[in-house]
RNA sequence: GGUCUGGUAGUUCAGUUGGUUAGAAUACAUGCCUGUCACGCAUGGGGUCGCGGGUUCGAGUCCCGUCCAGACCGCCA
């Protein structure tokens, strides 16, 4: 038996019972004629006390030679401490020692093992596992665990069941890039790495499974970001027999059961509001609606002055700044240089000051007089001591802007609180979207998501207005979850991949096995999938995803722990009878 | 593919207008210290200023290239 007790739970009811403590050693307090020595695990910190008096001088003497990290264990009596601190749970009792044995020595670690570590970024991801050890990455490794648990439970609890699907799967042509893997024994040929068990999960409602889900990674050969890992892991979910408004409260009611569970916070009936109106009020699809500063459309009443350059704007639109009236010039330029950074890319801003007395003063006071600042005001909805911001030109560029303006200028003023959580859905998404690089539609959610079925006649005359039984949960602006009632008519399917640009061929040799189910009774169905990192995250109030992850890649998608990717060696690629074109400079 | 920021001691950073021997904190080592808890005090070791080239009497500092890291845009059905 290595450990009688953690080092978490001894308490001072716990005094004079001799016990044995295993784990890492996080200081050494050498005082001459006594020594203390703080050991953790990952249930907390316990003080180990070496005295003069009451240790064997040996005992003492190799206390002193302990070094951060080595890991230890003792056998030893609780007793209560001299000086109490409450800086630690354990901190009323520490440990006599009697025994000590160095069950292994460690270097010193090259950052700090502390809450807050002198670590940069890249050192900690080479040596992860010694990061794992700090509190703020164990304890997010610890929140996922919770919330994973208790979305098994809450789902189970709706007789969802978790049915596995496989990695090794077949290359689409739709959407992301995929992650490929050589086959040796089908020479020549690629699986591909799911990125996502979509086709599986509506196969499994043909095979009346009726409610499926599963905790599931997922896969995808994009750039990374913050937010964003090659290898991500989804809440991947499908219900048959079921409509939008089924699917829209049983996850609805999943993530608000996770608010209360791991976060104690009870939210009544999400908000919903359709994706052109998100757009409109927000210019954004998964807007942050924790604070206000909505858009104010200002076409009707800027366009009728001398300023070309709104009246040659398709859109004109602003927001008001809480408290902005206060910037001085300097700040504002600073902000015009904001909106016109090559990330965003405005040409230019136009700002109206709300002065405490009343008065607007705007930086087009040529063109526009009070009263026609007034009615900016009003569409706007600033108050005195604002600062409304006006950005104009073509609708979904300056959309865009002046949204990423919005978040930004929240995140200034501190408007976003990541303990407040503000769900909602986005619904009535377009089924289509234009892409200009291949001059053809591409379906904007992925092409199995059903159209509203009264408009599927305005597919053949107005495809790029026909809105899709999708929708999106957004929790804090970002998009936590998205998902579709799915096609399950053959013909309607075929008809999709038809106007998606799949001659019957294609299709039938991409996706033949769909629609080959789809002639043996499919039922409706619809589903959705969760970002569970994402959403760990945000519960977790950060909105980078990477330290809930335990074994993270890079910016460049490595993982600069094992050095991965790498080189393999001939023979492998022999096998896979795989020549490569470029041969890397070779590195071991 | 692009934009921006950064790379100086084990680590996190400072380093002025281009000018003497490149600093601080922390970590580490040694010594002192009987109640610390980020203990304290003293002493000490520790540097290819990412790499390559250029300008200059002289480059950590300026210029060009390159590599690495991070954030973002494109991309991510």
């Amino acid at each position: 038996m290595y450990r009688s007790h953690n080092c978490g739970e001894l308490r001072i009811e716990d005094v004079n019972k001799e016990v044995t403590l295993a784990g890492w050693v996080q200081r050494v307090k050498d005082r001459g004629v006594l020594t203390w020595v703080v050991i953790r695990d990952r249930y907390g910190i316990t003080q180990l006390l070496f005295d003069e008096e009451r240790s064997p001088k040996e005992l003492l003497e190799q206390s002193k030679t302990l070094g951060r990290e080595f890991v230890v264990q003792v056998k030893g009596t609780v007793i209560e401490r001299e000086s109490k601190t409450k800086n630690m749970e354990t901190g009323d009792i520490e440990i006599l020692v009697s025994e000590l044995r160095v069950l292994n020595e460690a270097q010193t670690p090259p950052f700090t093992i502390e809450d807050e570590t002198d670590g940069g970024e890249e050192l900690r991801m080479q040596y992860r596992y010694l990061d794992i050890r700090r509190n703020p990455v164990k304890n997010n490794l610890m929140f996922r665990h919770s919330v994973a648990m208790e979305v098994r439970k809450y789902l189970s609890e709706k007789e969802f069941i978790e049915v596995e699907t496989p990695y090794l799967i077949k290359s689409t042509p739709e959407g992301a890039r995929d992650f490929v893997v050589p086959s040796r024994m089908n020479e020549g040929q690629f699986y591909a790495l799911p990125q996502s068990p979509q086709t599986f999960k509506q196969l499994l409602m043909v095979g009346g499974m009726d409610k499926y889900f599963q905790i599931v990674k997922c896969f995808r050969d994009e750039d990374l970001r913050a937010d964003r890992q090659p290898e991500f892991t989804q809440i991947d979910c499908e219900m048959a027999f079921v409509d939008q408004e089924d699917i829209l409260n049983v996850f609805e009611g999943l993530t608000r059961h996770l608010l209360k569970e791991v976060k104690g916070v009870e939210i009544d009936a999400f908000p919903r509001i359709t994706f052109d109106e998100a757009m409109k009020r927000y210019g954004n699809d998964k807007p942050d609606i924790r604070f206000g500063m909505e858009f104010g459309e200002l076409n009707a009443v800027a366009q009728h002055k001398d300023f070309n350059v709104f009246n040659s704007a398709e859109l004109v639109v602003g927001i008001a700044v809480p408290g902005g009236a206060s910037y001085t010039r300097k700040e504002i330029d600073k902000l015009i240089d904001w909106v016109k950074r090559p990330q965003v890319g405005a040409l230019g801003m136009v700002y109206v000051k709300c002065n405490e007395d009343g008065s607007y003063k705007s930086s087009v006071d040529k063109f526009y007089d009070q009263e026609d600042l007034a009615k900016w005001v009003e569409v706007t909805g600033a108050k005195a001591g604002d600062l409304i911001c006006v950005l104009s030109g073509e609708t979904n560029k300056v959309r865009a802007q002046l949204s990423a303006l919005r978040m930004e200028l929240a995140e200034r003023l501190g408007l976003r609180n990541p303990e407040e959580f503000a769900p909602l859905w986005v619904v009535d998404f377009p089924l289509l979207e234009w892409d200009e690089d291949t001059e053809r539609y591409h379906a904007m959610h992925h092409p199995f998501t059903s159209p509203k079925p009264e408009q599927i006649p305005l597919l053949a005359t107005d495809p790029g207005n026909v809105k899709a039984n999708a929708y999106d949960l957004v929790l804090n602006g970002n998009e936590i979850g998205g998902g579709s009632i799915r096609i399950h008519d053959k013909k309607i399917q075929a008809m999709m991949f038809d106007y998606l640009g799949f001659t019957p061929e294609e299709a039938k040799a991409q996706f033949g096995f769909l629609m080959d189910a789809f002639q043996y009774g499919a039922p409706p169905h619809g589903g959705i999938a969760f970002g569970f990192d994402r959403l760990v995250a945000i519960l977790g109030g950060q909105e980078t995803i990477r330290d809930f992850i335990a074994f993270p890649k890079n910016n460049s998608g490595r993982d600069v722990m094992i050095d991965a990717p790498a080189n393999i060696d001939e023979m492998q690629l022999k096998e896979l009878n795989i020549e490569l074109l470029v041969s890397e400079s070779a590195e071991s």
